[in-house]
DNA sequence: GTCTATAGATCGATAGAC
DNA sequence: GTCTATCGATCTATAGAC
């Protein structure tokens, strides 16, 4: 997709998800350059050359990846065009999209729940605030007071990422699977 | 509380807190033995005669003691005697104690998030299993048919975690005490 | 852009004196 | 039961050839 003609290497796309893999099953700090570079299928050494930051920097760029990605296929519907019910669902369908229905762990739940003095935290911590903010915003323009409405969103959040959060506690990924079908119920029964 | 008569040394259950604190803030792989013997005010080497396990041990203690924790103050009330509103109630209660209302990062979650592939997650892992399991057949005695039942159980654990997880998220613990806050009102608008 | 080789720091863990 | 000293392994990161 963004493979520069001419130039051989590896496709960054693919050297993210495979970097991406190790975080996911291991955490931050439980991923070894050592592993990284062997899912890379490069050295270490040539993990720097795309990465000069090491492994600070990957998490940083995937960190910022899985945001942009979310936004677009999720978050972005939130204050799109139509009434809020159909922005609702819109965003339950990219969000399930997002995380693969569930079968996978979310990278930025396990990121964000490691060791909170890593740089890239701040960028997760103002990210979550944001997405609780603009489902406040839709709450509120389907009538519910300001108050509630934030209430509702928190709420909200909390369900979505609660059955993540469980489906890796438990191995299983019923909890994740549930948390997602509820979501698609939409502002009927929240 | 426990402390022998006559051995002096380092009550071990005030070293247990402050190896838990530790493992708190930076997870099991972000946890040096170096931090853990200055938060315990002793050195490495004294550490392993309290932990021949290293680090593993200690996690390992931990959870049995978490466990052990919020299964007599929050768990063991979902079977006692009573109706069901009133043991849900008594949980509610309990659970809150528990983890200090919200204002405190969950050990057991923050553990439970790291790498899975450690040693004592399948504690934790069968630990969760059976909970939910406590909560389903509370929900079967107050009527619900067993699918349902163990579907609010699912969404009770979720929705708790959830918050909690989000605290740390976040940085906030405001997740955290709407959770308990919404358990507290039990079985009437769940 | 990838490699081998290695530096330099930190890791978990142990030995042994007191 | 605590300490100092230290081991060997592993870690992140860099140097420099190709």
């Amino acid at each position: 997709m963004k493979r520069s003609p001419g130039r051989p290497g590896i496709d960054r796309e693919v050297l993210l998800a495979r970097i991406a893999e190790v975080f996911r099953k291991h955490g931050f700090d439980g991923a070894s350059l050592v592993e990284l570079a062997h899912a890379s299928g490069i050295g270490k050494a040539s993990l720097y050359h795309h990465f000069p930051g090491g492994k600070s920097d990957m998490a940083g760029v995937l960190i910022r990846q899985q945001i942009a990605s979310v936004h677009s296929q999720a978050f972005s519907h939130l204050t799109a065009a139509g009434d809020p019910d159909q922005r609702l669902e819109r965003f339950a369908r990219g969000f399930e999209q997002y995380v693969d229905g569930g079968e996978r762990d979310c990278l930025l739940l396990v990121l964000g729940m490691g060791n909170p003095e890593h740089d890239y935290q701040s960028t997760i911590t103002t990210q979550f605030d944001d997405w609780a903010q603009a489902l406040a915003s839709l709450f509120e323009a389907d009538g519910r007071k300001p108050k509630a409405a934030r209430k509702q969103a928190a709420e909200l959040l909390s369900n979505l990422y609660g059955g993540l959060a469980l489906a890796r506690l438990t191995g299983n990924r019923r909890a994740a699977r549930q948390a997602l079908k509820k979501l698609g119920r939409g502002l009927s029964r929240n």
